[in-house]
DNA sequence: ATGAAAGCGCTAACAG
DNA sequence: CTGTTAGCGCTTTCAT
């Protein structure tokens, strides 16, 4: 077991004072001579030698870990959001910290304890809780951060969101040009959701003076299934909007077992089709985001954050597209 | 701007000294009187104050950091298996750092001088290369170290995979009994990749003397899908076995532009369904895989490694399961 | 039952 | 152009 070089060892090794090492490692090569650069170059080569995060960011007071709260880890939104992320930070010399919440509220509020313990310079968030004092946690200590996917109210830290109300309304101009007469939305709880609530809002205020009726069915709620198929049922020309990739699943699920015809007897259109919705038969339409970019623009921002550059708490809106194909 | 809390400042708020805050928070409360425990107990509250966890990693060479290197973060195998990973430590005092390589061997290497440099206490690696001396950074330094899905060989570390060979075996069977001719595998390069291999070759040990033909087929390759389909035709009764999820959606897709019928054309089984293989018609079978387990056995033999035990550097294999369906 | 003091590996005045 | 020194926030002997 061999002990970890230090910056003592470079020192002695190479004949100069550890200032001289520091200057060194942090670029401060103005007033160094040839020589001694050359030598402590050879040195840190030599010894394998990497400085001790831990203890510079003890003395600067800067860790470069930027945290990640997710809400869940395992989803295909998440995955391409983290992509995003990463790529981005990878350029840079901060690491990233990611942690899963995996839907609870308990569990996320541990894991940003947990980040502020270990004293990160920033935090993505994808909050669970609408409310931003439930993050006080984070204003007290001041640390910057950026919103992805959805937002707290009032608005507490700038968010890089899909641009879920416009897309609403668009969609519902299709809806109104195929002529359809009643959307059933199909969503998790969308209350303190701020995409969902957006996505179902736009909806409803395209929609407005058209006649089409809106409904929402969350399928969180017991039996979702038998109070879908209903609303269906009494309808001549009935679609469902699923607000999220995983609804979009239930519900194909769902035409499937119930013997449905998409598009005859339901329409179907719904988010994050991620690649599957052309492969099944009907082929999905769909609205697909840009996770990927909407990680790489909030890891943009929360960097000049971090780096003092004020933020102003505004939303980014990252345009998706509506992908038509036979289910609507 | 609020400066931070230190330990100093609640040792003068509670009329102790740093000595007793330091045994408070690490539990020592042999010869501590109730009444110092509760004052402390209190100040900590009221100040609300945590311990700077790089001054404690400075002092006790213990960074309570994990790294995690995955091959691609953005896809469904890796999701879960940082849901597995992601669960066990939340329940310890360790925090994860995952990175990723994006297939990139280079981006991998400088992940992990980045992990180093951040003192990680340990790390779970889904290794992109198959010599265990291109990981020589990590032997030198003496890191705990736990592979997962893959492994290098000769082998350096504790590796937790599924049973890809053994199941390979059990497909051989089921491709006799449903009598088809020969088996085209197609897979990304499986060369160095332990996962595909094995898979590869249990399948052949399978299928000695049985007559079937095997035939490896690499979708990296130019053109791939005109050699497959020049197979197709030339063998009566062929099957697809694509070796991971991705290389499944692509064979999926090549059937549907050349409207080759499933399974009367060429039947189809292959990695990682991913809830998605019920959906579409036919219905694809498919060789399941746990990642979330092994993210979880992997977490906990790294955690008992990086505590000291001596972990024998052995292969856990985590059961699959084939979901026999329609394509098949 | 508690404190004083040294030191982990590094950076940043300040000095020369 | 380079070194001396103090100190970041904590843990840990060694005292008492």
């Amino acid at each position: 077991m061999d002990k970890k070089v230090t910056i003592n060892d470079i020192a002695t090794q190479a004949g100069v004072s550890k200032t001289t090492i520091s200057r060194y490692l942090n670029g401060k090569f103005d007033n160094m001579s040839s020589n001694t650069k050359a030598r402590i170059e050879e040195t840190i080569d030599k010894l394998d030698y990497r400085p001790n995060r831990q203890a510079q960011a003890l003395k600067t007071h800067h860790s470069f870990l930027i945290g990640v709260s997710v809400a869940d880890i395992s989803n295909m939104y998440t995955s391409r959001l983290l992509k995003g992320i990463g790529e981005y930070f990878q350029k840079t010399h901060y690491q990233v910290l990611i942690m899963d919440a995996d839907n609870s509220v308990a569990r996320e509020l541990s894991n940003l304890e947990k980040m502020m313990t270990e004293q990160v310079d920033g935090i993505i968030l994808q909050p669970l809780v609408h409310q931003p004092e439930h993050y006080q946690l984070l204003v007290a200590e001041n640390t910057p951060v950026v919103q992805v996917d959805r937002y707290t109210e009032p608005f507490a830290w700038p968010a890089v969101v899909s641009d879920n109300f416009q897309k609403s309304v668009e969609l519902a101009k299709i809806f109104k040009t195929k002529s359809y007469d009643a959307i059933l939305v199909l969503a998790n709880h969308i209350n303190g959701v701020s995409s969902r609530m957006n996505r179902y809002n736009g909806l409803e205020a395209g929609l407005t003076g058209s006649g089409i009726t809106v409904k929402l069915i969350e399928i969180d709620g017991s039996d979702w299934q038998s109070l879908l198929h209903a609303e269906i049922k009494q309808h001549q020309h009935p679609a469902i909007f699923a607000l999220n990739g995983q609804v979009l699943w239930s519900a194909v699920r769902f035409a499937k077992e119930r013997s449905l015809n998409i598009p005859e007897d339901v329409g179907l259109i719904g988010y994050d089709d991620d690649q599957f919705a052309d492969m099944i038969t009907p082929a999905i339409s769909s609205v697909s985001q840009n996770p990927q970019e909407i990680g790489r623009v909030a890891a943009e921002q929360l960097l000049s954050s971090v780096n003092g550059q004020a933020t102003p708490p505004k939303n980014t809106r990252i345009p998706s597209e509506i992908q038509m194909r036979d289910s609507l």
